[in-house]
Parts: C-alpha cells; sequence; structure tokens
DNA sequence: AATGAATGAGCATTCATTCAT
DNA sequence: CATGAATGAATGCTCATTCAT
C-alpha cells in the first residue's frame, strides 16, 4: 500500500479519508451499481452525509464527479501495476503480474471505480474523455509492451493489441459474476486467464 | 436467413419492416449509442417519424421497448447459434462455429441490440430481468454444453463456466474497437479467439 | 387595431387571445413589475393556469420567451408608428404622431412590454439582442428620419441623434411615474415633450 | 473634491480607500453592468480579494450593500449639487448647473452607482425603498426649485414637475448611450440638455 | 476580521406518460 | 392509430447566508 499511500502525498490521489475521498468512494460504489444517470445527486449526497447543495463546494458538477473518479482509478492502477512490473522478471511472470493487477483492481475494493471507468465511459463530455484517454494510454502501453515481449519469447501467437483487447473484455466483465466469497481466489483465476493468453 | 424468417413467420419474432420492427431496430441504435437513459423517446419518435405520444400505442412504456429489444435479439440469437451448431461436426468446429455466431450478433446488422443486451442490463426492471434470464439460459446452456464437449475432448482446461464468462467479456468487449472497415475479418477474429480458448 | 390585426393574420404577431399570446402578455406584465431574474417560471405558468414544465411545450426556455415579449413589441409598434406618420403632413404633426405613438405604446395596454425592451435588455443572450436589435434598427430610422427632417426645416437645433436619445429617455421614464387616473392625458404629455423637441 | 472630503470626514460617507469603500465601488460596477440580481456575492467578494463569507462582516445582507451603494450615490450627489448651485447665479446657469452636476454623476467616476440608483430600484425591500426615497426628496427638491425660479423667470413653460422628469429619464438614459471617448464632451451634451428644457 | 465548508430553499429545465381530439 | 398539449415529479445546479474554527 506504500505505492498508493505515495501518490497520496504527492497529491495526485484524494486522501480516501478526506471529505473528497470519501465522496469518491461512495460516487464509485452508486456509479457502478446504479449506473451514472440513475445515480442522483441527492443520492450522492445522502451516501455521506450532506445535503446536495454542498457537493458543488467540492466538485463543480456531477460530471466532474465521474471524471474524478475514472481519474483516480487509472492513476491508481497504473501505479499499482508499475509496480508488480518491477517485481516480475520473466515474460511470463509479467503477464501473470498485469493479470493480476488488474483482476484485484476489478474486484477488490476499489473494483466499483474501476467497473465505472469501464462502463460509464459515454457519460463523460468529449473534453474529459480525451483527458482520461492521455492517461489510459500510459496504462495500455504497460499491457502491449509486456505482450509484445512475451510474444518475442514464442509465448504468444495472436497481434498483442488483439489480445490486450480480448484481456480487457474478459478481465473486466468478472465483475459481472466473480462472488468474492465463492470457491475460486482470485489468483486462481489469474492463473486460468493466462492460459487465455499464453500457452 | 431463412431461420430469421421462419422466426418471424412464427410470430417469435418482430418483422422488421413493420413499423413495431423498425421502432426496435432505431431504439436498438440509439440505445447503444446514447445510452438507454439519455435516450429519450422524443428521439426514438422522431427516428421513425412519428410523435412521441403515439409510441405508446405500440409499447406501453419506454422499458418494455428496451425489454423487447433484449428479447428479439435473444431469440434471433439463441436460433442462429442452433442453426450454426448443427452444421458443425467435431468440437473445435463446434466452438469455432459458436465464438463467429456470437461475433456476427454483436459485430454485425443487429450489433447494436447485442450490445444493449450486454451494457443496459441495470436499467430493466426486475421482473423484465428475471424473463430475459429465463431466454438468456436457454442459449447459455448451448456454450456450456460445447465447452464441456471441448473439454471432454481434452482440448479446454479451463472448467467451461469459468471459460465462458472470459469469453462472454472478450467477445462483447469487441463492440468497442472492432472496426468493419478495418484490416481484420470477422472470420479471422474467430479464428483469433478460438486459439484463447483451445489449445 | 386594423395595423396589429392585419400583423396577427400574417402570422407576424401572436394573436392575443392564444394560449402562446396570452402567454406573452402575462410574462411582460411579471417581468416588467417584479424584474426578469425574480419571475420565476412557476410564476409564469401559474398566472395562466398551467403548470411550468408545460412552459416548455411553447418556447424552448425562459430566456425565449423575454426575446419574444421583446421581438413582438417591436414589430407591433414599429408597425403603428408608420402607420401614424402616414397621417402626419408637416413636420411638427410628424414627430408630434412619433412621441404620442411611443407614449402610447409606453402608457397604455402594451406599456409592460415596452417598458421589459428598455429595462431587461441586459437578460438576453448576445444572440438574441442582435436579433432584436436588428428589429430595433427599422424602428429608429423612422425616428432619426423624421428627426431630420424637423432639423431640415429649422424647427430642431439639436443633432438627431442625441436629441432622439434625450427623447428616448425622457418618454421611457415616463412608465415610472405617469398615472393613466392623473391629472394629465397622453395627449397633453405629448404636447408637453414635443415642446422640449421642438421650438 | 472638498465638498466629498467633507462627507468623508463627517462620517456621512465611506472613504474609498477603506475595505468597505471599496467593496461600495466594485459593488456599483458589477450591479450596473450585470445588474444586481446576476451578480453574486462571491462575485462581489472575489473583486475585492475576499471570500464570499466575510462579506458578511462588513454588511448583513447582499441587499445592504445595494442600499449602501444607492444611498451613499446620493448624499454624494445632493452635497455635488448643492456646492455646484452655489456658484451659479442666473436661473439659467443654475439649470445648467444641475443639468452638468447630473450628468456628471452619470457618466463620470461614479457613474456606476448613479445607474444602479435607477435601474435596481425594484431589488430594493419596502423599508429600503423608503429610507432611499427620504434623502431622493432632498435631491429633488433642489431641482423643484431651481426649476419653478426658471418658470418665473419665464424660461421655461411646462409645469417643473413634469419637466423635472422628462429631464430625469433623458439624462439617466445617457448612461446606455454616451461614450467618454466619443466627439462629444459631457459639458457639450449638458448645453445640449439645457435647450429642451429651456428656449 | 477572515475562512471555507455546509446549508437548504429555490431555480430552469427535462421527460415519460396521459388523454381529449 | 396518431396527434400534440399538458402533466408533475424529478434533475442538476445556484446562491445568499451561517457558523465553527
Amino acid at each position: 500500500m506504500t505505492v498508493v499511500q505515495q501518490l497520496i502525498d504527492d497529491g495526485r490521489l484524494t486522501d480516501p479519508g478526506s471529505a473528497k475521498g470519501r465522496l469518491l468512494a461512495a460516487a464509485a460504489q452508486l456509479f457502478k451499481h446504479k449506473g451514472y444517470e440513475r445515480t442522483t445527486v441527492r443520492d450522492l449526497a445522502s451516501e455521506i452525509g450532506i445535503q446536495s447543495g454542498s457537493l458543488f463546494h467540492h466538485y463543480p458538477s456531477k460530471e466532474a464527479i465521474l471524471k474524478a473518479v475514472m481519474e483516480e482509478t487509472i492513476v491508481r492502477n497504473t501505479a499499482l501495476m508499475q509496480a508488480g512490473l518491477s517485481q516480475a522478471e520473466s515474460p511470463r511472470d509479467k503477464v501473470l503480474a498485469l493479470i493480476r493487477c488488474e483482476l484485484q483492481s476489478i474486484l477488490g475494493e476499489t473494483g466499483e471505480a474501476m467497473s465505472v471507468l469501464v462502463y460509464e465511459w459515454r457519460s463523460l463530455k468529449p473534453d474529459s474523455q480525451q483527458h482520461i484517454l492521455a492517461l489510459r494510454d500510459i496504462y495500455e502501453q504497460l499491457w502491449l509492451d509486456t505482450l509484445a515481449e512475451a510474444r518475442a519469447a514464442g509465448m504468444v501467437q495472436t497481434d498483442p493489441f488483439i489480445l490486450r483487447r480480448f484481456l480487457t473484455g474478459a478481465l473486466s466483465w468478472t465483475t459481472n459474476w466473480y462472488k468474492a466469497d465463492g470457491e475460486i481466489s482470485i489468483e486462481q483465476l489469474a492463473l486460468d486467464a493466462l492460459t487465455l493468453a499464453v500457452k
């Protein structure tokens, strides 16, 4: 968790204990379960125990909250992925590290925010999409580089672009069916997903 | 297309040339591109050249239109999959037939409706979800049976439930990135996807 | 009143008996007495006995109502002034006709709308201002031409532009103090105003 | 400027260099250009570099600021008019002094406040209107006395009440069209206005 | 004095739905 | 079947004002 703590200290991530941080967590949860459009600012406000008008003291619009949820998610997950990658050595371990890391993001505590990132894209204004896309590119490049390395090592036949996109879908979809209290662990799921990607 | 024509003749599918049929096609398109919530009944009505009030002579509510789009999609695709399966023999061919069929549903002419089925689930009332789920079970059983057969043949190691879910995500996500006018054909994409599933 | 009736028949003016017409009359009254900003759409709606949401069936925004009030006022008054001018012969009579006509607009039945035109200008969006300005130019040209004629006849020394502006202010201000039930008639007021302008 | 300095020393006028004074100047400017309703307390506060909450240490409400702007304007202009009158001798010079003085108030440095006095009247609470009216009566009496004197001298035919009201409108309207950097000086404008009033 | 987070009533506008014609 | 005026509840957002620090 030191990676995340460092981001908070650097001001690149909102402290989850602060008012803004609690708002973002509540927003991620509500946006995931009800959808952005069906979530009203009154829902958001009552979730953290303030009046709807007070929300606009923290963010200028509902859309800005959505954007913040997405931005924080990418920033955090990019850092986590870089940390995960730095501890892996073989191409296989690197791919596994990425899969494990993305699954943890999707299915762990911050899963709601990750889900929002995937499913509420249309609700962002074009400006905001542009901004998030730039951040997402950094994140995706980590994937593409790693898959290219695995391909160079002969472990993967499929084009990295296509493979990454299949994996994006396969992994993000887990949010719709995986139950943490079920029989299968995230680690096992990651291994299963790995067999999709490499031989 | 005879399979579909038969469903229309049987009254299990709406004739796409009829007023209702054109409404469903327009709804699928709008729901996909703007999202269900952001699509107004006025959008829907003007798309087929009537007034918004007149919509309610065809469907009792906006949600009923969403439900109908989803229902028709499942009914049509279940029939298409059954037709596809009946022409395949080996387990590998059967899996490829399912993948090809699902990709055609997602990326072809009726792709919008398929996308709606996946991404607008939350906007259905619980009653309607129940109803659609029952239809979906039939569809999913085709997948599970086929994957189990492939596993029995030693072509697949992963648990069919998990594998099917990975594939669901991977294939449905293609709607967000695949370009029909790009370099890769749907058939090639199906083959790439097949390598995810089987060795 | 035939001039006005003709405009209604031509579709250049809203029929005051129609729903839209009654809305415009009510808007003019409320905008004058409470100001545009302080008048809510609920005020407007309840004044004509409908719900606030129904207002938007007739006009797309509150500002559009303000714009319509102004536009109708200029169109009507331009026509009335042209009619008044056509019955005057001498330069003095023409100036008197314009003054009388403008005073009647300001102090008569449609006075509220005239007042709105003068005092709520800032509340119009720039686009709308542009549109109204074009109409106003026609109206003002009638004044400038007439004052120039009076000056050519030696009846006026002051520059017509400046004189017109002094008169605009003097006449529009009457709305703030003139009482119809007082001792002085509009005709007498017009004569008094005439002595401001000409010797 | 000694007249105004004396009022400041007497505590009847706020020192324009003080925090309150700068607030009133900013308020006058904003109220004129955006209108009272459209000017927010945040606008006001940011203009003088404080937070909106801090405004309420100086004035108990937004309306109190409007009232103060109006009150100061009348007090200052009444003093300036009295000073101007005391240096004029003939009835004609006296009327000219009043016109010049009022135009300078409207078009000079403090013009914004004068404009607010005229155009934001409706936004004052009735109590405050009462209070300002009492001050205004003193100011208006200077006008009425002077016009009555001119009439007694045969220079004016029109009833002083009516003439004053015409002049109020004509002069206050100049704020909407006069450009300080144009061809005509305020002095010339005053002479033009004088010819409206007297022969 | 000043801050700034919070309030809460109010605003213009949207929109699925109804229904008399 | 279709219209289109009307509904009325709901929405995102604003803003003067309060108050603990």
